[in-house]
DNA sequence: CCCTAATTTTGCGTGGCCCGCACTTTTTTG
DNA sequence: CAAAAAAGTGCGGGCCACGCAAAATTAGGG
C-alpha cells in the first residue's frame, strides 16, 4: 500500500554507487586537464573530498577509474543483445545491439578530441584500456552464447573478440582524423565483418618505405 | 676476400640484446615458477647477474618482460607476409603468414599449461599481454596496407585487429581446454573469418540461468 | 698496445603507488 | 536506542619506476 517506492537499492548501495561514479568521472577529468602522469591518486581523492586510501577501495589503480567507464557498458550491451527480438539473424542482432548502445551515449565529445589522442599515449592506460575492452568482450561472448542457444562455443567468443576489434579500429581512427564521425564508422566495419574478409585483393605495393615500429600510437 | 663473416651486430649490440632475452626469459621462468606476484624485479635481475637498475633500462615493469616474447613476434609477421607470392589473394596471405609465424615456435609448451593459466589470472599482465597483441596488431595493418598496395587503410586495421582476435581466442582456447592443440583451431577460425559471420543462426535459448561477471578468467 | 670517446651498467635517492591492518564513523536492523 | 554490519580513514611497509652522476666496458684510431 505504501504508494512511495522504497528505493530498492539501500542507501548504503546508492552512496557507494555515486562514489564509485564521482571517482571515475573525477580520473577522468583530471586525466584531460592536465594529463595522466600529472594526477596523483590524492588529486584524485581529494577532488571528490574522499581519503586517498579510500579511492584504493574502489579502484586499485588510477588507470582503472579512467577505464571504468568502458566496462561498464557491458550491462547495456548485455540488455539490449537479449532483447533483440526472436526470429532475428544472430548476427544482426549482435551488430543492432552493439550499434544500439553506442548510439546511447551519443558520438563522443569532439571537443577533448586532441586530449584524448594524448591520454592514449599513456601506456599503461592503453593497457588498461584494452584490458577493460576484453572484460566487455567476455560479457559479449557469454550473452551471444545463450541466445545462439548453445552454439560452438569458440564461435561465440570469435564473434564477440571481433566485435569488439570493429570498436576498437572504429574509437581510434574517430581521435586520430578529424572529420569522420564514428556510428556509421563502426557501422560500415561490422558491416565488412559480415561479408567476410576476402573483399580486399592482393598485390604487393609498389615502393613505400619501410616503416620502423617502435610503438609511436595505439 | 675475408671468409670469417664479420658480424654485423657490433658486440655491444649482441651483449644488449643477449641481456634482453635472458631478461624477458628469466622473467617468464620465475612467474611460471612461483607466480608473478612473488617474483620481485630484484628476483630477476639476480637471475641474470645483473643489477635491478639495468632491468628497468630494459622494460619498464616486470609484466613488459614477461610479454616480451609475444611482441617480438611482429617482426617474422611481417617478414613472413611479405615473402608471400606476389598474386595470391590478400586474406590468404594473410591466413598463411600468421600460421606459418606461429607453426615457426611450435605448439606451445603442454607441461605449463596449469602454470600459465594460473598466469594469466594476474590482472596487470593479461593488461600487458594485450597490449603486447596490440602492439603486433599496429605492424601487422601496416604490412597488410603495404602488401595490399594502399587499400582503404581502415580496412586494413580491422583486418590485422580481426587476425589477432583469432590468434587470442585460438590461445585462450588452448590453455583453457585440456586437449585441444592450438594451430588448428587457429586454422579454423581464421577460415570462419573468411566467410564471414552470418554463419550462426539466431533463436533465444531455452533456459539457462544469467552469469554474473566479475572478471572471473581472460 | 694504449688512449680517448661513446655507450652501458650501477648505486643512490626521490616520489609514488598499492595494500594489510586496526580504528573510527556511518548506516542498518531488531 | 543499542548492537551489528559495513564503509571510510590513518599508518606503516614493501615495492617499483626513474633521474642523475659516477664507475665500468667497448670501439676505433694512433
Amino acid at each position: 500500500m505504501p504508494p512511495e517506492e522504497p528505493p530498492k537499492l539501500t542507501l548504503r548501495e546508492r552512496k557507494k554507487r555515486e562514489a564509485r561514479r564521482a571517482l571515475a568521472q573525477a580520473a577522468l577529468r583530471l586525466s584531460l586537464d592536465r594529463g595522466l602522469e600529472n594526477v596523483r591518486v590524492e588529486d584524485i581523492a581529494t577532488e571528490v573530498g574522499v581519503s586517498p586510501r579510500t579511492f584504493n577501495n574502489y579502484f586499485s589503480s588510477k588507470e582503472q577509474a579512467v577505464c571504468s567507464m568502458v566496462v561498464d557498458r557491458h550491462e547495456g550491451m548485455r540488455e539490449a543483445l537479449l532483447a533483440r527480438p526472436e526470429g532475428e539473424p544472430l548476427w544482426e542482432s549482435v551488430k543492432q545491439a552493439v550499434i544500439e548502445q553506442y548510439s546511447r551515449e551519443g558520438e563522443p565529445d569532439r571537443a577533448y578530441v586532441a586530449r584524448i589522442r594524448e591520454l592514449m599515449g599513456q601506456l599503461m592506460l592503453r593497457g588498461e584500456f584494452l584490458n577493460a575492452h576484453a572484460a566487455v568482450e567476455r560479457v559479449l561472448a557469454e550473452t551471444i552464447a545463450k541466445r545462439a542457444g548453445g552454439a560452438d562455443h569458440l564461435l561465440c567468443r570469435l564473434m564477440a573478440s571481433t566485435v569488439e576489434s570493429a570498436v576498437r579500429v572504429a574509437f581510434v581512427n574517430w581521435f586520430m582524423t578529424e572529420g569522420e564521425p564514428f556510428l556509421p564508422t563502426l557501422e560500415r566495419l561490422l558491416d565488412e565483418l559480415a561479408t567476410g574478409m576476402p573483399t580486399l585483393t592482393g598485390g604487393t605495393a609498389p615502393n613505400t618505405t619501410t616503416t620502423s615500429l617502435g610503438e609511436p600510437l595505439c
